[in-house]
DNA sequence: AGAATGATCCTCT
DNA sequence: GAGGATCATTCTC
């Protein structure tokens, strides 16, 4: 299980997030395993990006994209979900691809017993599912993606399908840059699709607030 | 299939 | 106090 080279991260984010798809994560918690392989992800880019958490400079919660690339940098949201996120660029610079989507390989049943769902695609497409099923949490945030908890691999054979782009889902302004990137038609990838009326009212009630 | 709603709590101000 | 890079459930057509 060799993890990805620090010069693989320490790149323009949009390169890094490109390629991150068809590679896999994994996670060791005593003797459990579980692993999966990137199908959904977004990338947030430096202070300038208006959607990055850094847009408002440097604080406690962000510091963790100012490090060193390769770390997790792991956040809490909406009252109950964690977003794991893959630290980018040099060290100052703030930027992270957000997992959104991971195809399950490895410790399935530990997943379900986690997530108590009826369908296995339903395991892991959205980032606060995927930090579910793998157990992973804000005492994650900093460590490093290349083991021993969390490594990130590259992909052990050639992974076939065809990989699209998007607008990122969730954020307001900024939303229209083609930041996202994921496999056309893989079950694995999360279900609000941008430009769907429910995203786009969702759009307006964020504004209207 | 699409839309609306409530859950629920960590982190910083 | 307020703000969330969400999810499951519960409706409606």
């Amino acid at each position: 299980m060799k993890p990805l080279a620090q010069s693989f991260d320490n790149r323009p984010t949009l390169e890094v997030a490109r390629e991150l798809l068809g590679c896999e994560i994994w996670v060791r918690q005593g003797n459990s395993l579980i692993g999966g392989r990137l199908v959904e992800v977004e990338a947030y880019v430096g202070e300038e990006d208006p959607s990055c958490h850094a847009h408002r400079g440097k604080s406690p919660k962000t510091e963790t994209m100012y490090g060193p690339p390769g770390m997790a940098f792991v956040y809490f949201t909406y009252g109950n979900h964690w977003m794991l996120n893959f630290v980018t660029e040099r060290k100052g610079f703030p930027a992270a691809v957000l997992i959104r989507g991971v195809e399950p390989l490895h410790g399935i049943a530990t997943m379900r017993n986690r997530r108590m769902v009826a369908r296995d695609h339903d395991l892991t497409n959205g980032p606060g599912k995927i930090t579910h099923a793998f157990g992973i949490t804000g005492r994650d945030n900093g460590i490093s993606l290349r083991g021993p908890r969390i490594v990130v691999t590259r992909a052990a054979a050639e992974v076939g399908g065809v990989i699209a782009t998007s607008g990122r889902i969730g954020v307001g302004e900024g939303h229209e840059r083609p930041w996202r990137f994921f496999y056309q038609d893989n079950p694995w990838v999360s279900k609000y699709r941008f430009g769907t009326k429910s995203y786009l009212k969702s759009l307006q009630s964020n504004r209207a607030a």
